[in-house]
RNA sequence: GGCGCGUUCGUCUAGUGGUUAGGACACAGCCCUCUCAAGGCUGGUACACGGGUUCGACUCCCGUACGCGCUGCCA
């Protein structure tokens, strides 16, 4: 890159942060890292009365929670703000004067309109390649408003001059804006200025092919926030539609694909956003997470469904906490996973209970109770030695101990080891729900 | 309608004239195992279609179909 390598992304708070968006944003975040380069930060909010406050904080903390920190921008300032279009109105007073004076602007019913010289006009797309697109028909290309009678400014205009301003070296954008970069490049020549590097990214589609909309569930970082998924796993996600490693690695460290990222790498198609992979990938990062952050985000998420964690001791909670590490992809597992650590109140799973509260069932389970109460320290390696015996003293195997004892004390077929799971909470409450459940039969 | 872009397993993708078309998610089976995960192994499924070019096309060219985008006084 021959100078100063400059990127923007350019939302418009007219919504929350948008999957596509987001994905935009962390593709630039990269190309500017990647050549040490700076990440611009621009509000688009030429577009009137919008709850802005609050789109424009989804925004922040969206990109803030993704990792996405820019180095020019709302909160941080930078010498080529202001970064809210709202407050640059002069700047495109003046010029709009030079394209006035120039003679490229007509009246049009109190509109201003840009006058388009009707050429051809040839982009060098670093995604997209060579592609000619021919304005000359006015038919079919008429002259573009950028200004309402109101005053207000068109996106086509302001987004325009932000960049030449800004000095904005690269503009990697959705493919949504490919069409329209011709028009914008006219007006880049009418001023007699050089555009930027373009490089338009494909679209994110949702599984039915259709473009994500911000009605869709998961079509806002916010949700994924929510359902408590890891932003590094959201993110390495994200840098998996529409641009590959190329060496098949599908986890990669922010910092290693900082390192390899490059425009060349990036696809021409569409991408589908693929839920399940994420939710993968989001477990592999889960996996990885010191015992600290699991606890810290695991009680955050039980908090967050209405289990009173704070009722327990401290103590308690992380030794119940410890059985599920490593168990689940997303946080917003947990709470059905281990809500019975925080409850007595809860019914037994259906299949289950058909299958191994039955009549043979009973002995062996009073077998266990009766097992586990002589105990002096209870723990697992004891409660794992005791199972095993009585099993063996009842000539079955161990399963047909463990599956009732386990729904017996948890209501579920699934869930952390038994051993464990029964360490942590206690020969008395054990014993009680054992108790509880022998009267299912 | 016009213009533009796209089209490899269900999904994300590797592939750049000669490959048994590779990997990952998901799915199925097996192993492991106290359940579930994780891990290991195995399996099935893909080059949209039709013409060229070539000794040879997933790879290059043309066309068709389909999808998407733009065609706003939205961004």
């Amino acid at each position: 890159m021959p100078s100063e390598v400059r990127v923007r992304f350019a939302p418009s708070p007219t919504g929350y942060l948008h999957i596509g968006g987001a994905r935009t944003a962390l593709f630039n975040w990269l190309f500017a890292r990647h050549h040490g380069g700076k990440f611009v930060l621009r509000i688009e909010d030429t577009d009137m009365k919008r709850n802005t406050e609050e789109a424009m904080a989804a925004i922040y903390e969206g990109l803030e929670w993704l990792g996405l920190n820019w180095d020019e921008g709302p909160h941080v300032g930078g010498e080529f703000g202001p970064y809210l279009q709202s407050e640059r109105t002069e700047l495109y007073e003046r010029y709009l004067k030079k394209l006035q004076d120039a003679g490229h602007i007509f009246e049009d019913q109190g509109a201003l309109r840009f006058r388009s010289p009707r050429e051809h006009v040839i982009l060098e797309d670093a995604v997209c390649g060579r592609i000619d697109f021919d304005l000359s028909n006015p038919a079919t290309h008429p002259d573009m408003t950028i200004r309402r009678p109101d005053g207000s400014w068109i996106f086509h205009f302001v987004n325009v001059i932000d960049d030449l301003e800004m000095k904005i070296s690269h503009v990697i954008r959705g493919e949504d804006h490919l069409s329209n970069t011709p028009k914008h490049m006219e007006i880049i020549r009418a001023l007699g200025a050089t555009p930027p590097q373009y490089a338009h990214i494909p679209l994110i589609l949702n599984r039915d092919g259709t473009k994500m909309s911000k009605r869709d569930a998961g079509a806002r970082v916010e949700y994924y926030i929510r359902r408590g998924y890891l932003p590094a796993a959201l993110r390495n996600y994200l840098c998996l539609l529409g641009w590959s490693p190329k060496d098949n690695r599908e986890k990669l460290d922010i910092n290693e694909i900082i390192r390899i990222f490059d425009l060349k790498n990036i696809g021409r198609s569409s991408a589908t956003f693929d839920p399940d992979k994420l939710h993968w990938l989001n477990g592999e990062y889960a996996r990885e997470l010191s015992d600290e952050e699991f606890n810290g985000l695991a009680v955050s998420a039980l908090k967050l469904s209405g289990v009173k964690v704070d009722d327990y001791q401290e103590q308690y909670v992380r030794a119940a906490l410890q059985t599920c590490k490593g168990k689940i992809n997303t946080f917003d597992e947990l709470p059905a996973y281990c809500g019975f650590y925080f409850t007595d109140d809860f019914g037994y799973n259906p299949e289950g209970a058909a299958k191994h509260f039955i009549p043979e069932n009973k002995p062996r389970l009073e077998a266990v109770r009766d097992a586990l109460s002589s105990f002096e320290k209870f723990d697992a390696a004891e409660i794992e030695a005791a199972l095993k015996t009585t099993a063996a003293k009842l000539g079955v195997k161990l399963g047909a101990i463990v599956h009732p004892t386990r729904l017996a004390v948890t209501g579920s077929n699934v869930g952390p080891s038994l051993y464990h799971l029964l360490q942590v909470l206690g020969k008395e409450k054990v014993r009680e729900r054992i108790d509880r459940a022998l009267g299912m039969f």
